[in-house]
DNA sequence: AAGCGGAAGTGGACATCGTCTAAATATCGA
DNA sequence: TCGATATTTAGACGATGTCCACTTCCGCTT
């Protein structure tokens, strides 16, 4: 865990507690939080830390390409600590979001698209999980 | 336009004036708007309708299958008036939304996906429209 | 036609998400 | 150490969406 102060410093972003803590939560989790819900973690060991800050550093993190901001909740955004390319399933019961390696799909046609230049995409899916 | 009425009635939503102006506006849509700019848009011609209402009677659409709920945008979802299946393409200069074919695309690999079900899925990019 | 009962609409209170600002605090370099 | 800069904080604010109690409307029965 120290080498978090080095994974920032790395992505240009300058350490501080409160950085380090919202870092240390967030690049460990396999969910896909929101705001709130890391805000709600992380408190429980940092209980001064503001509302803004969480915010910020969130919108810090994400300009310096450390995570990823993805639109795939109703009313609030999540965030997602893997930022290599990969597909998205939602279970349509529990709302669970779930990681789809970028090679289990294919897609082909988007270079053909006339009229957009398409920088990025991915595959969004919804339905059921199975139980195992 | 009279048979907006046929098109609730074959739905099963029962006709009323407020219903018959939402489902006017968000039919001939070609944007993909959200349920406060449909409010603020069809208030100019029925101002005593309320925010509720709106509300209640998008969630109304959707749930028989008049129209679609997209989540698209950060911070609130919008209402797609075409119900087959489709892609999107959202500019990240504008955050306009663009309708692509279902045919212009090509998705394999999904029934491979051994814990999952998957009921549907769409191919969501986001790049700049080219200028014609 | 009158009245009844359920459906629909209304306005406002409320909760959540996200942004912004001003002030306080911490950090870094000279 | 000191001062300039960066960061954190608390709370106000606006926007989105839900909920509630009350009213109004509409169809049906008698």
């Amino acid at each position: 865990m120290p080498d978090i102060i080095q994974v920032l410093r790395r992505h240009g972003i300058q350490a501080t507690p409160q950085r380090i803590a919202v870092a240390e939560y967030v690049l460990a989790a396999n969910t896909h939080p929101s705001a709130d819900e890391i805000w709600e973690q992380v408190r429980r060991r940092c209980p001064t830390l503001s509302r803004a800050t969480v915010y910020n550093t969130l919108k810090l993190f994400v300009d310096k390409g450390l995570i990823k901001l993805q639109v795939l909740k109703e009313g609030t955004v999540v965030f997602d600590p893997r930022v290599d390319a990969h597909h998205h399933f939602i279970d349509v019961d529990t709302g669970k979001i779930y990681d789809v390696p970028w090679k289990a799909l294919k897609v082909s046609g988007e270079k053909a698209l006339r009229d957009f230049h398409v920088r990025e995409y991915q595959v969004i899916m919804r339905g059921r999980k199975r139980r195992k």
